[in-house]
DNA sequence: TAATATTCGGATAATTTTGTCCGAATTAAA
DNA sequence: TTTAATTCGGACAAAATTATCCGAATATTA
């Protein structure tokens, strides 16, 4: 569905949300081991969300990444998607052919629309928040 | 959504289905054609889906690939994207965890439950045949 | 000021996916 | 029986994705 990249971005970007909520900063080697993910690609894909505006980044001894309050309620699971895989899966065919649109439907095009609708609402619904707070009371897990 | 094997074989498929209803094989150059596919790769992904008895290949002068009315309705999405891509897209977290479940998940697995499930019901119901007709009777379109 | 902990950015490497080439096997038709 | 049209299968190549390495920049603290 989405890309490793994209996998791992939603995976830290809730883990420093959970940790955001603890008045804590998260560091990269944290992060990466939060969500077990290789820590040097991690990095990269942290860059990203962070010049996105998705995370904030702090250098220096004790710095790290963070999130606000007002910013973890307001960022959308589309956002971070959109940040790291662009817009393919709102946007892109399901058999993957340009032209594909309303008035020049692929074969699949009716049977797609559905569900890539509520996959967009979805998406563009879902805060950051809501997730953070399933992991805070241990209802979600985020690895092993 | 799919890897582009993926989606070449299904728009292959459709295309030897919509040639098979006029009673007619067709050559990969053919398919390569109708459905604007780089013709060796596309050759790779027809080896595969005969050797799943999802076409049927004969070698040979007027040879080419066909599919039987009888295959052509019983086959559905689903069996295409399970011989080419594997079963991860109904099987897999969407966040790429291993040991996410119903008793053990991930901050995203309920809001995908429901899309997932969609997703799933629409391809193991979704014949090769239906698809073809749309495409017959010019209601749909593979290419341009 | 010096030492240290951190993110940033560029180069590079490994792996996977996508794509190509070519000869072998098969079979129809001349 | 020869020729030609086709699929089959293996090796190879290119491109994209995933992953690593390392030095530079930045900021905290001793």
């Amino acid at each position: 569905m989405f890309s490793k990249a994209c996998e791992y971005a939603i995976r830290a970007t809730i883990h420093v949300a959970v940790q955001s909520n603890l008045e804590k900063r998260t560091s990269l080697k944290d992060i990466a081991k939060a969500i077990d993910s290789p820590e040097a690609f991690t990095a990269k894909i942290l860059q990203q969300l962070s010049r996105n505006q998705i995370i904030d980044s702090v250098k220096g001894p004790n710095g790290g990444f963070m999130i606000s309050a007002e910013k973890m309620s307001a960022i959308k699971l589309s956002q971070i998607i959109n940040a790291i895989d662009g817009d393919a899966i709102y946007k892109g065919c399901g058999l993957g052919l340009k032209a594909c649109s309303e008035v020049h439907p692929c074969p699949v095009h009716d049977k797609f629309k559905k569900i890539r609708n509520d996959l967009k609402a979805m998406l563009e619904s879902t805060s950051v928040y809501e997730l953070s707070i399933g992991l805070t009371g241990g209802l979600t897990f985020l690895k092993i």
